[in-house]
DNA sequence: GATTATTATGGAACCGTTTCCAATTATATG
DNA sequence: CATATAATTGGAAACGGTTCCATAATAATC
């Protein structure tokens, strides 16, 4: 591979114009400017990423924090942000991140530092899963960061979350304005403020209604088909008179009405199902799902150009406000 | 961020040693490692990666280049791939590559290089989108390349790809042996050597146990949910007495089946529906899906582990055989 | 205890860029 | 035309590691 010594050499000029070609600033005259690009066309030059890097202390990548526990991020939602990037000439690292724990008290934090040193410029840490208090301490020391599902109230500049409390209370309204008033309901994990938020909106909504929710009618899913088929044929069997069921996602709620329908029960006539996210999917169940729709690719991309902006002196518009949207397709009908 | 030199001052020693200490190969005396470690950790001392890289010119980072005509790689299997590599503690860089064309020839081997000077030990190459003839000349100047759904005879050991004409012949088959003459077909796009080969294998199939299939009764869609309920409706209107429907992918079957149920057809006593892919959805339609088990994840992961024994020197064990298997569930019934 | 083989160690040189400063050349001004 | 100002240019130093070689310390051998 050629280095920038060769291309000099070759066009009959010092190693600092021809890096100024590269880079692009400084002046050049226009007679050298073109003796250069003849040079590294000549010698296909390609400046070595790690020696600028090293030198410029700017890596042209960013990080993606996120654990598991986070839930992945959708592979749509990831080329969103990737295409974001492109425009930049910045990729995007992702990582498995570690939670804190008893043995590990400084488990994310170390994981963090990993990914910094990796060579990001800036970090997106994706989810609830990071203590306010290091998130504090870290945005201190590295303040190119950035919150995705997660609200810091200090940083309002760099949260972008979604508010799942009333996206939750929404979603229990509209069961309720329906007329339902035995209502299960399949919910994911509880080890996320998304989770607990989501689910005590939409408890309260039901309350606020005089309306309770049997103990034996929750089924704890975690998101996935399979959960969500296993849930609805628990509940089912549990208590076969519900007319309403809330799946905490979509993908549960599909498979829920797959259980459902082929226990005979009619979709949504007999039981009314809602689900929550608005995934593609949502348009393609058999009836088309009623579910809440989560702005997760606008809020990614939102964060994203906040980051880019704080890492590279852009200056992209940005959005902070996602609201909650009730997308009523056919599968909640109005009890009679 | 402190640095090897500090390290060294700090411990009182060279800084070769503290480098033999990171790196782990060089000897060292138990006194000075443990005042080196010492020194380390009281200065939260992290290698910079850029800099070892430019120094070792080894990089820790593998990539992955495709298009997006090769299809998106999912998110499961994205993950699949970085588990892998994690022990080695080498991270995934993800492009979108760009295909030649006329006025621009040379573009895939172009944004080949780019990733490579990104600072990629190894590369997959992802799909059938680079021709054989660029793919053999890379190889000879950058042989850490595996290829993954793709098969060069000559470079066997770097080929995982998958048998779809076997694949496309056992779907063909299956719907033949279950007594189908009239079938119907949402195919998907045309443009990758896959799709050509399961398209090929699937009508050679038909035709030779004497089946042909009606021009109008071929869809050509594009493997979203949105095409394989387009489709469905469309064939519905065009002739509605086929008794089976062969789809090119998991998600059109689903839309599919969605699309058909809810104009009362059922599923599977009027019509049979056959998929391909078994992704997990594939067990949650209503009634469950018949498809074609297509091992992506072994595939990838074979891939990987190959890729990083050429790279890292590792010896980890290879499957270069993945079959295709018919996934007989509840979609698909033999004709009385 | 002298000699040899082995293990440890320090540090200069190097990897391929960017950055800065001093020096040179071109342009503008009076 | 002399001078002030601005635009170019070359190259040393720095970025933070790895590697290699010469040297020092230790262990093994006779």
């Amino acid at each position: 591979m050629a280095t920038i010594r060769d291309v000099a050499k070759l066009a009959g000029v010092g190693i600092g114009t021809v890096s100024r070609v590269i880079s692009g600033n400084g002046s050049v005259s226009n007679k050298t400017l073109s003796k250069v690009n003849d040079a590294m066309a000549a010698l296909k030059f390609i400046p070595n990423t790690s020696a600028q890097s090293l030198s410029s202390k700017r890596y042209n990548t960013i990080g993606l924090w996120g654990t598991k526990s986070s839930g992945e991020m959708s592979r749509a939602t990831l080329t969103k942000i990737e295409r974001e990037l492109q425009p930049f000439d910045v990729s995007l690292i992702t990582t498995d991140g570690e939670r804190n724990s008893v043995n590990h008290p400084n488990a994310s934090r170390l994981s963090i530092d990993k990914l910094i040193n990796k060579g990001c410029d800036g970090l997106i840490i994706w989810g609830s899963d990071m203590p306010e208090f290091d998130i504090l301490q870290l945005e201190k020391e590295f303040p190119n960061i950035v919150l995705l599902n997660n609200n810091v109230k200090s940083m309002p500049e760099k949260s972008f979350a979604f508010n799942h409390y009333e996206a939750g209370y929404i979603a229990g309204q509209h069961l309720v304005d329906n007329g339902h008033k035995e209502i299960a309901y399949i919910s994911g994990w509880f080890d996320t403020s998304d989770a607990n938020e989501r689910h005590h909106g939409f408890i309260d909504a039901l309350n606020e209604n005089n309306i309770s929710i049997h103990e034996n009618l929750i089924y704890r899913g975690d998101y996935t088909f399979k959960k969500g088929f296993e849930g609805a044929n628990y509940l089912f069997n549990q208590e076969p008179n519900f007319t309403a069921l809330f799946c905490a996602n979509d993908q549960s709620a599909m498979s829920a009405i797959s259980a459902l329908s082929s226990k005979g029960v009619d979709i949504p006539n007999e039981v009314s199902v809602l689900g929550y996210d608005n995934m593609n999917i949502a348009s393609y169940t058999n009836p088309p799902l009623s579910t809440i729709h989560v702005p997760v690719q606008k809020m990614a991309v939102s964060a994203v150009r906040k980051l880019i902006n704080l890492c590279y002196g852009a200056d992209l518009e940005i959005d902070y406000s996602f609201d909650a949207k009730l997308i009523e397709r056919q599968s909640v009908i109005q009890l009679n």
